[in-house]
DNA sequence: GTTTCTTTCGAAATCGTTTTCGTGTTGAGG
DNA sequence: CCTCAACACGAAAACGATTTCGAAAGAAAC
């Protein structure tokens, strides 16, 4: 039962551990008698090449690493299962870590995952990241690397990403469209482009309508937490009550903003609307239903692997191809926050 | 910067490979002066042996596998940290399989991991399993295998779980004490032995302060989904009227209840009280707050690592040690709907 | 009958590390 | 002067698969 080499098989068949090989990887100088022998042992005693002895020889892992910034987030668990699934039918296997949105410790991952001679990394940067030393490190060595949601304007890397300002333009587009006229914005951290891009879609949906844009209407939340939504929410009340509008960067500080306002009876939308971004599973279960914008993860996970998997090709026959940038389409999901 | 060999550092510093070898292994026969040598230049190239050419010679791959049943399940996500964490510290990397609670897909699974030669594997076996033989696959080779939350009482392994018997008591006997005497229940479906648990512990809390169990309260979740709470909460409402409050299996019926609820503007918990299973992070964001039951999903992680960690020093050294069976704490979350 | 191809197979080197078993040198002890 | 440790190092054989190159045998060509 325990794994048997191709030396066994030779013994057993009277053949050398050469013509075992190549019967199995159907070279044209094995007969076609002897291919059929050795396979159907092969079959038969359920033989499978040992990974690590192939390794020395092709250099080819079969392995990639991916690493996230966030492993309990149901948008990146998403992606993962997209890319495990693509990872699956090109029988690679995935080797996960978390950067937990560290720079040093997306650094120190970066390093373990070329240690382990992976093929390929999948990743999405963390908050934090302002440096791209790690990522060159990567690419020198020649090895495909992808981003998937964030991603670095700056290094020339195949991504696969959404459009976040339009996503968030059409966003708050719904919500004047809505009535809405004074419409307060959750921002996210400074550094992450797809935070700087919502802000932008925000400010380029007021401009357009001609809605005035208004500093001290954008808070920030460096946690993207709802805690943050809620204490922002409370203040919102408090301090800004022509304010009938909120626009989070993600689901989480809007949800932050629909507790405290379902706790203080703040009718939703009538008075105040709140629209999340990312389309969390519990967007669809709090009372009202969140309106969003639909992130396709499992459908960005799947690309990130696809992009890998012809950049490895190219990397294979040498062939120096330009970089692809992937844009996934977003909806608008329209719930009762709105 | 790519990828140097023993060989490199012995040709740059007139040694054998094997003195490079051992001294980086810190062999007593190696002079002290030559190891210095030896170390200071492997750290100034940044030298990093080829695992793969090292796993031939030890059998060691320095990786373990996780089967996990869903990705996008907050609980498990918590445990995989927990297990990354762990792992990271003893420099183990972890491959991160799926069986989407599928006997047949587990199955596969395990076969991969299997191939790759992993050092030992986790799991949490799937709803579907009802039969042990990739089980015996894996401890037959001598691979540690340690179960966590969804285990196998047939199979004779290490696991970490939680006693969902007692956790469901104290579940419902806090439904009791707040006055409440008819109890539904939502549980999951019939093969996982926690979904038995819970049922049980819900009969023995019934039992234990004296009030009859009624076979049509209980409601079977196939798939512990919210669609399945809203759907039996509708029915409880309109054909059970005399029920004040669901104990669920699961998180996810229970906020499938509440929002059934808040729709009909049924109040909880003066009306119906709900209480959920697991604390997931969603449990406290809605409203009312959730009250369950706390699974310690990061710890149960690490301990399953270190489970797998010390059985793997007893395989090393010959030893055939017990299994272990690690019952963590659980505690009763009390918030607004009960 | 000799030469030239095919066809089919195997020997051996290779990947990079680990580890066993030597070998040569030195110094101490008799 | 000889013996025997102790010490420091290296040669070489693994681990298991891949792949190049060459060899044997038979068939075909002249």
């Amino acid at each position: 039962m325990s794994n048997l080499t191709l030396k066994d098989i030779a013994k057993t068949l009277n053949l050398s551990i050469t013509t075992v090989s190549k019967a199995l990887k159907d070279y044209p100088d094995v007969s076609a008698k002897t291919k059929e022998r050795v396979r159907a042992y092969a079959e038969e005693v359920n033989f499978t090449p040992n990974a690590y002895a192939a390794f020395l020889r092709t250099q080819e892992s079969k392995i990639i690493g991916v690493i996230i910034p966030r492993l309990n987030h149901y948008f990146f668990s998403n992606v993962l299962k997209g890319i495990m699934k693509a990872a699956e039918e090109h029988s690679y296997m995935v080797i996960v870590l978390n950067s937990e949105e560290s720079y040093e410790l997306e650094q120190k991952q970066v390093d373990r995952l070329l240690r382990q001679n992976v093929d390929g990394i999948l990743m999405s940067i963390a908050d934090s990241t302002h440096d791209l030393e790690h990522i060159n490190k990567i690419t020198k060595q020649n090895i495909p690397l992808v981003f998937f949601d964030k991603y670095s304007k700056l290094s020339n890397c195949s991504s696969v990403i959404i459009n976040d300002q339009n996503a968030a333009f059409a966003a708050v587009e719904h919500l004047i469209k809505q009535g809405k006229k004074n419409i307060a914005h959750f921002r996210g951290p400074l550094l992450p482009q797809n935070s700087i891009d919502r802000f932008l879609g925000y400010r380029k949906a007021l401009d357009h309508y001609g809605i005035e844009y208004r500093k001290e209407w954008v808070f920030r939340c460096d946690d993207i937490s709802s805690d943050e939504g809620y204490a922002y929410t409370q203040s919102i009340v408090e301090e800004h009550p022509e304010i009938d509008a909120i626009f989070a960067v993600a689901d989480m500080p809007a949800i932050g903003a629909i507790k405290y306002l379902n706790e203080q009876k703040i009718e939703i939308p009538n008075q105040i609307a709140v629209m999340g971004f990312s389309n969390w599973k519990i967007a669809n279960l709090i009372t009202p239903g969140l309106s969003t914008i639909n992130q396709p993860g499992e459908l960005m996970g799947k690309k990130a692997f696809e992009l890998f998997y012809t950049e490895l090709q190219n990397v294979k026959k040498g062939v120096i191809a330009q970089k692809q940038i992937v844009e996934l389409e977003t909806d608008l999901i329209i719930r009762n926050s709105t």
